[in-house]
DNA sequence: CGTGTTATTGACGACCCTCAAAATGGGTGG
DNA sequence: CCACCCATTTTGAGGGTCGTCAATAACACG
């Protein structure tokens, strides 16, 4: 799992073997488009970005949230091509490699090919995970899992998780998620009745998270048959 | 992508690197178990493999469908752990790698760590679209989806495709497309009453695709907002 | 302070899930 | 080879969840 820990010793790992381009991204910058040749990988440094997935047809999703410690980019690695859009949610810096000269690194540090392969499993079993929760959670406990995660996400980075800024849409979460913006926002109503979360003074973009550990058991209750306490 | 000209070559490249241990596994056996220590990778040689993602809580789904050429076991590199039950769904044949000798070996052939990586950026192509899937196509659209990309793996690998085997119950089809099993048997019917599908004289698990095409239209309707016609 | 985007909430309807029954087919033993 | 049994599939009827449409409210921006 990525830790705090292990995120400092790949950008050390990253910063010996090689010298990376530094480049520092702001709120809604591109970090690279769907379509364009893949020539670059990634380390997120710091900052929060989302990965767009885009289908011939139009269709558009939102596959994947990144943060410190994620690799971007690795969706172009299947066919030469970038397959997504990866877009910045705020303020970051990224470190980025020409993939061929990254290879090359791991061929002599083959700790860094180790973090190259965990990154790529890591998003494998995030996938898994997102299909998982798309195909046998309902609506309400599919919002709860997925703040659930972001707070895990933040907690494994050292962040704190009592207060999270979501830095998405209803509709970005919605279509995240597989639902309307409507269900999530009526979802979100539900979870701060049952005080799992709480929305702050001014605004409802950013969420309180009281107990991490309450909306898993939700997720949990809601599979058990019967709806969770309270309508 | 892989095709059958690719996929010989790989096959070529790892006899030529290391030694596989050949192992023919018949339908039923499993390849290897969730939560087992993670220490081989899998090159299918033949047959055809479902890939089944296990919770905690219990919730289990088959989140990919492997076939000659695909790579068994990523799935245990992020943890050292494998996340998945594999399990073979016919006869087939698997040339198993322990993961440090083929790391090792991809030093040495950097041909081999393309072609590894490709299989990883393929399973997260794979992944990307069920999610898509689940995420924006009615059932029917989904179960019409399946087909066609069931169909188009097996063109790639050189199958016909004019009468395939799904080998798989509609309830393991609709647990896969995140919908009940009476909800995949309606679709079929409706797409066979469409003519987009046909069932052979007799048994229903066997499906004739006489236009992979035409499947792939359906789906394409069923997002023009209107429903496809025929009721 | 005004305007446009985002969020909330309600009413209604459609899609799909649940429950149930019948039919089909594969497999086994007589 | 046939009869039987059981798993799987089909099909129907009804209900619940969530999507659609719409109006209102809250917020962010200049």
């Amino acid at each position: 799992m990525v830790e705090q820990a292990h995120i400092a010793d790949t950008a050390a790992l990253l910063n010996s073997a090689l010298a990376p381009s530094r480049r520092i991204v702001h709120a809604g910058e591109a970090v690279y488009q769907a379509g364009i040749g893949f020539t670059h990988l990634h380390f997120a440094h710091s900052g929060a970005f989302k990965v767009v997935n885009l289908a011939q047809d139009g269709r558009e999703q939102i596959v994947g949230l990144k943060f410190r410690g994620d690799w971007l980019g690795l969706d172009g690695i299947a066919n030469g091509v970038y397959a997504c859009d990866a877009v910045a949610m705020d303020t970051g810096e990224l470190w980025s490699f020409r993939y061929d000269a990254l290879l090359a690194a791991c061929a002599q540090q083959p700790a860094l090919l180790t973090a190259l392969h965990q990154a790529m499993g890591l998003q494998m079993a995030q996938s898994r995970n997102s299909l998982m929760s798309v195909c046998t959670l309902p609506a309400d406990a599919r919002v709860a899992n997925f703040l659930h995660e972001w707070a895990l996400a933040l907690q494994a980075r050292g962040l704190r998780t009592d207060q999270i800024a979501l830095r998405l849409t209803r509709a970005e979460i919605g279509n995240h998620l597989g639902m309307t913006l409507e269900t999530v926002s009526r979802a979100l109503t539900l979870l701060s009745r049952m005080q799992l979360i709480a929305f702050p003074v001014k605004g409802r973009r950013d969420i309180a998270i009281p107990d991490i550990d309450g909306l898993d058991d939700f997720v949990q209750d809601s599979l058990a048959g019967l709806g969770p306490v309270l309508h």
